[in-house]
DNA sequence: AGCTGATTTGCAAATGGTTTGCGTTGACTT
DNA sequence: AAGTCAACGCAAACCATTTGCAAATCAGCT
């Protein structure tokens, strides 16, 4: 699954924020402000729909920063709340970063063939995790939910027989 | 994430199922009805809740099934549509035998901290999927969605002060 | 500004799930 | 019974991710 991010339709919501507002962020709770660290803030605020290390690896070349250093960070920024993980099914993480203090909770649509990603707002009925914890003795319940399809390009290339591959 | 296989409160649907049945779709495919191949569907069987394929490996210990073997088959019944495979985002891919012509689709509520699994019938409002493809231009819109929490005797066990993990 | 201790980084090696190449075996057709 | 091709076992390759360790860097303090 690759996948390019510049599908833009609109700019993402992480980049309204600075990248000192995130710094600082990380001095509240007393995380130091390295150059590798900031580099990758400034990576994910560009982006409105989620990285891959790879992917931020890859826009580092130029400063060079270290994979690891970048698994290390993102770890630590997904345990300070910062930043949230995404499984499309292909057992590559991917991450978001999350504004602060408002509700960023969404789930995406993604193209089975290009890798097209759309962010979906709609999420599962009010109450429905309440409910699912109290029927199962469950508490802190939450869930992971994505949706898969053929974006409108690639169903119509696929439906005047163009070059495809078998699903 | 660990997981023993016999928290069992009814019996799987699957193995409702003879394996004499489960060869026939093999046949009918015109795959061949080999050895491992049967024990695997075997070991599927008894499993009322998604298994690894190193599960699967263990279980055929006795027997001695290449784990290549085992991977090569989960794919191949993949595409016959004999399996389904799950992620609970731990990058292990999961499989469940489908129980032929009847509606399989469901989901999972899976303990964070001791593994344990709750199959959950419950799904998305009737016509969420065709809304959201018609809203994005998309087709063939299917999802995956799991449920993460603390069950009954983790959540207990985290409030009176018990050894727990660090969430 | 310089010092110091703890955090963080880079590099390299190790993990762990999954895939693949290849020669051999064995299931099914004729 | 013989021939054919899918399927198998084994070993090596892949790829995302993790980890050990020594050197570099940051933050608070003098």
């Amino acid at each position: 699954m690759k996948g390019g991010c510049c599908q833009h339709q609109h700019l993402p919501r992480a980049i309204q924020q600075p990248l000192s507002e995130l710094t600082a962020r990380l001095k509240e709770k007393s995380r130091k402000i390295t150059g590798p660290r900031q580099a990758i803030l400034d990576v994910l605020r560009r982006h409105q729909h989620p990285v891959t290390n790879k992917e931020i690896h890859a826009a580092l070349a130029s400063e060079g920063c270290d994979l690891a250093t970048i698994y290390r960070n993102m770890h630590t920024l997904a345990a300070m709340g910062m930043v949230q993980r995404f499984d499309f099914g292909d057992g590559i993480a991917r991450w978001e970063l999350i504004a602060e203090g408002e509700d960023s909770h969404h789930h995406h649509l993604v193209c089975t063939q290009c890798s097209m990603i759309v962010e979906i707002e709609d999420c599962l009925p009010e109450g429905f995790e309440k409910a699912l914890a109290a029927r199962h003795g469950f508490t802190n319940v939450t869930h992971k939910l994505e949706f898969f399809g053929l974006c409108n390009r690639c169903s119509r290339a696929a439906s005047t027989g163009a070059t495809m591959t078998v699903p």
